[in-house]
Order: structure tokens, then C-alpha cells, then sequence
RNA sequence: GACCCAUUCGUCUAGCGGUUAGGACACAUCCCUUUCACGGAUGCGACACGAGUUCGAUUCUCGUAUGGGUCGCCA
């Protein structure tokens, strides 16, 4: 675990380089870090040419939760300056990823702020004028097609940063790099400086997949003459296989947790454990915790595997919070989905709560459930062997229909009753029957005590159920 | 190939020189139980390797190996 301000020496070559000095730069600049005072601005600036990632996911929230401990500004700026790669579909991905999330942004589209536009299609001017001054200063030059390249310093450079501590990069033998097109359009590196400059920002946290390119927004930042931000490289999600979670990974949209019938918040907790341990007794924790708790620099260096399972297992613990309502809000979605409306069954809410532990994702309960809202539900093929395993059972079931009918009291307690009677008379225990009630009543060998469905569909609805069965299944 | 980051149970991790190396998920067994689950208990299971430094290395240094990342007129 490191500390906060440590500043930790790497196996590198250059460990003993002296610290850089600036050559190129238009202004004169002190080697000190940022304004430790200034208020905390970040920012997430996705490129709109697919869907939500979880890893983009991620970082915009280690970005929001930092923001929200320091009490900062979550800025969102649309990175689309490849327009040919842009689609309208990705951008309403990853609006409506990161507001299911609860990841609210302050500044940025839909929401406008001071230093917008947000969206870098529509800062051209911004990226002309700034190039202007990089060629003021002697710093570009243009090939014969019209594409202009930034000159690197050719200084060593160091990166300050609060995950990975120091990094020393020599003085680079790279081609000097491009910053604009020949059609005038700008690149990556360059506009995303150009905007963190703009847009006050403070603290870049990124994917480390950027680590080995910030020399080279150093670069530009010491060109421009201005003091580069606090880097925090955070380390990439990785599929089970061990390489960089890419599309074509399960569950690298975020669109497919939503689908699944993960609970914003159960992803939302699993997706900080990512890569940052919170200093806490247990690991479930709500928002509110987790922001205070948040430390950039508790954030590690290694990449870590997505494990779905335990994601799972999360979903699982949040479902079983949820209060009934919640539930019922949640699952109403999904059991439409699956044919049925949440308000055709007046106890529907009780039903789910009936179920509510057995399941881990919201799109598992109309499995769990739909016998509930229909009388015409399937017998499962081990529910049938079970019912023809005995000649008696079906005497056994039209008895307890028949005491059942006569109910005077219809609750949990009084079918239980009738079970035991049932089972007094016939010299068996009320564990042979119960079973063979259930498969009755839901066609199913698993589900909700059996009084409960009992309970909950009716005394008519429970009679008619076992005529059915008898009828269909013991003829 | 060059450069950068990393390496503790299967997975996520705690650990910041001396610990029976702790926890979570998963897995196994048992308990609970009308089913499926939940819950409870127990168990299985790790410091990549090699040199240093040190009285003593999981921890510090160097090297090797392995994994990941970056070297675009993608972002």
C-alpha cells in the first residue's frame, strides 16, 4: 500500500537522471507541483465509437469518486474529433451507462458548465489557436501533405504520479508526432491536453494504458507553458484469460449488466473493489461510504481480473436488501419481459420476496415466479417423475384439496394444518406431502415454501391447481 | 525489438523487516431445512525464481522469468 505523496524510485535506467530542464517551452517554468489548494477539477473523456466499457466505466468512476471526496468538479468531454468512427447509438450508451450508475456529471453535455463546449468536434477554434502558438514558438513543422507534427523536446521526462509513483522516461527517439491532419482536423494527444488546459483540469485519472504516452502530453503541457496535471495511472481490468477486457469479453458493456438485471448499486460497489481495496471492515458498502473513503493513492498498480461471479454475488447481497417496493420498481421490467405484468397478480411483491434469495440477477426471478400469474404453468419433467413415483400420491393430493376446500381460515398456518391432517390420516409424515404439493401448485421441483404459494394464490386458485395436476399428470 | 507497469491462495486482495501470512468470492464438508436457496460452522488453498542487504526477508536492492501495456495521420 503507498502513501499518499510518496515518491517511489522504479528500476529504471534513468533513476539517477538529473531533474529535466525545459528548453523548448514558450515561458519559463518552475519545477513545482500544482497548486495543492486549487479546487479539484477531473474529468472522464470517452470517444463515442462503441459501447460503455466497464473499464471506461471504472474510470469514470474512480474519477467521480475522487471528485466527489475532494468535493471537486466530474467533468464529461466527448472525445469525437474521428468523426467517421462516431455514432449517435455510443453516445446515448454511455449518457445512459453512466446516469444508471449514478455517476452525474457536473460540467458537460446536457448539462453545459464554463468551459464548454464539451464535446471537442465543436472547439476547433480552441485547437486552431493553440496550434498557432506551438508554431509561434518554432515547435511544429508540416509534412508535404499537409499533416502538422509536434517537435518533442528530446528531454528526459518524468511523470509524477500518484499510483505509479515517479516514472522516468529518456529522452525520446520516437518521430516527432502528429497533431493534425491534412484535412485540418486534430489528433488525440494534442486536443486532449489542449482541453485539460482549457478546462482547468487538475488531476487526469486514466487507464494505465496511457502511462507510456504521458511523456508525451508532458511535453505538450511544458510547449504550451503550463504546469502539466497530477497523473494517476489506474491499472487495466483484465478478462479471465489475463489480457485488456475487450468487446468481445462477456460483460464488457455495461449495457449487459443493465440487461441482466444487475442493480446499479451492487455493480457500482463491485466496480470500485476493481483495482482500489477500501480500508474498511467489510467490502459491501454504499456510495455514500465509498466516497469518503476514496484515496487516489490507495489505487494499485497491478491489473486485476473481472470476476463475474463475485460481481454476482454482490447482486445477490443488494437484491436481498432491497426493500419490497424497490424490488417489485426493479423487477417489473423483467417479469414484463417474460410475459408478465407485475400488476396482474395482486400479491406480486409478496411473491418476490418469496424468491428474492434464491436468485442474483433480477432476470432470473420470472423463472421463479411466473406460476404466480398463471394457472397454466408447465409441469418440469422432474416435477412429473416425482408425482408418478408413488401410486398413492395422487390420493394423497385430491385429500388435501378436499380438506383444503373446506378451509375456514385461508393463511400459511391453516395450510399447514391441513397438511398435517392430511398426513395424520394417512400414516405419513408432512415432509411426503409438502413435496407433492409444490409440484402441484407450480409445476416445479424448487421454489417458495409451499405453504407460501398456498397461501398466496388463493384457496380457489390452490384447489383448482391440484385438480389440474391430478388431472393432467395423474390420470 | 525498444520503453513502461506489474508479480501473495483458482480469482480479488491485507501485509509497508520478526505474523500460526489475515479477509472476500469460488470450492468441499457439516448444521439448519418440506424443495431450491439464505444463514451458521469448519476445511482446502498463496508470498514466481535467483542473488544480495540484514541477526532476520512476503516486505528493501539487483537480476531472471512470466504477464500486461505503449510505441498511429485510433482514442
Amino acid at each position: 500500500m503507498k502513501q499518499g505523496g510518496e515518491t517511489r524510485q522504479r528500476n529504471s535506467s534513468h533513476v539517477h537522471d538529473p531533474p529535466f530542464v525545459i528548453r523548448h517551452s514558450l515561458f519559463a517554468i518552475h519545477h513545482c507541483p500544482p497548486m495543492p489548494n486549487s479546487p479539484v477539477r477531473v474529468r472522464f473523456a470517452p470517444s463515442p465509437t462503441g459501447y460503455l466499457h466497464v473499464g471506461g466505466a471504472r474510470t469514470a468512476l474512480f474519477n467521480w469518486l475522487f471528485a466527489r471526496n475532494r468535493g471537486g468538479k466530474f467533468v464529461l468531454r466527448i472525445e469525437d474529433t474521428d468523426d467517421a468512427r462516431n455514432t449517435e447509438a455510443a453516445r446515448e450508451a454511455i449518457f445512459g451507462g453512466l446516469r444508471w450508475l449514478g455517476l452525474d456529471w457536473d460540467e458537460g453535455p446536457e448539462v453545459g458548465g464554463d468551459f464548454g463546449p464539451y464535446y471537442q468536434s465543436q472547439r476547433k477554434a480552441i485547437y486552431d489557436s493553440y496550434l498557432a502558438k506551438l508554431e509561434t514558438a518554432g515547435r511544429t513543422y508540416t509534412e508535404e501533405n499537409g499533416a502538422v507534427r509536434f517537435k518533442f523536446s528530446r528531454q528526459p521526462i518524468v511523470v509524477t504520479d500518484l499510483v505509479c509513483g515517479d516514472v522516468h522516461f529518456a529522452a525520446t527517439e520516437e518521430p516527432d508526432m502528429t497533431i493534425r491532419r491534412p484535412d485540418g482536423s486534430y489528433i488525440f494527444h494534442f486536443v486532449n491536453v489542449v482541453d485539460d488546459i482549457e478546462m482547468k483540469i487538475t488531476h487526469v485519472i486514466r487507464g494505465e494504458d496511457h502511462l507510456s504516452n504521458t511523456w508525451k502530453h508532458i511535453d505538450l503541457m511544458h510547449a504550451f507553458g503550463v504546469h502539466p496535471p497530477r497523473y494517476a495511472h489506474i491499472p487495466l481490468i483484465l478478462n479471465p484469460g489475463g489480457s485488456k477486457m475487450s468487446k468481445r469479453d462477456e460483460g464488457s458493456a455495461i449495457e449487459s449488466y443493465v440487461n441482466e438485471g444487475y442493480l446499479p448499486d451492487a455493480l457500482f460497489n463491485y466496480l470500485c473493489l476493481v483495482g482500489w481495496t477500501p480500508r474498511a471492515e467489510d467490502e459491501k458498502l454504499d456510495r455514500q461510504k465509498l466516497v469518503s473513503l476514496f484515496d487516489a493513492s490507495e489505487i494499485h498498480s497491478a491489473n486485476a481480473r473481472w470476476d463475474m461471479t463475485k460481481c454476482k454475488w454482490f447482486n445477490a447481497q443488494y437484491l436481498r436488501e432491497a426493500s419490497p417496493d424497490a424490488l417489485l420498481d426493479a423487477a417489473r421490467p423483467f417479469l414484463k419481459a417474460a410475459g408478465y405484468d407485475a400488476e396482474a397478480f395482486a400479491h406480486a411483491s409478496a411473491a418476490l420476496q418469496s424468491v428474492k434469495e434464491k436468485v442474483s440477477l433480477l432476470g432470473e426471478l420470472p423463472g421463479w415466479v411466473h406460476f404466480f400469474f398463471r394457472e397454466d404453468y408447465p409441469f418440469e419433467d422432474d416435477a412429473v417423475a416425482r408425482l408418478k413415483a408413488k401410486p398413492d400420491n395422487k390420493a394423497l393430493l385430491q385429500a388435501v384439496a378436499a380438506v383444503l376446500s373446506s378451509a375456514g381460515e385461508w393463511n400459511e398456518a391453516s395450510v399447514h394444518a391441513a397438511i398435517d391432517q392430511v398426513a395424520a390420516q394417512n400414516s405419513v409424515k408432512p415432509g411426503a406431502i409438502m413435496p407433492l404439493l409444490r409440484f402441484a401448485l407450480s409445476g416445479q421441483t424448487r421454489g417458495p415454501g409451499v405453504t407460501t404459494i398456498a397461501h398466496l394464490v388463493g384457496k380457489e386458485s390452490t384447489v383448482r391447481r391440484i385438480a389440474r395436476a391430478c388431472a393432467e399428470v395423474l390420470p
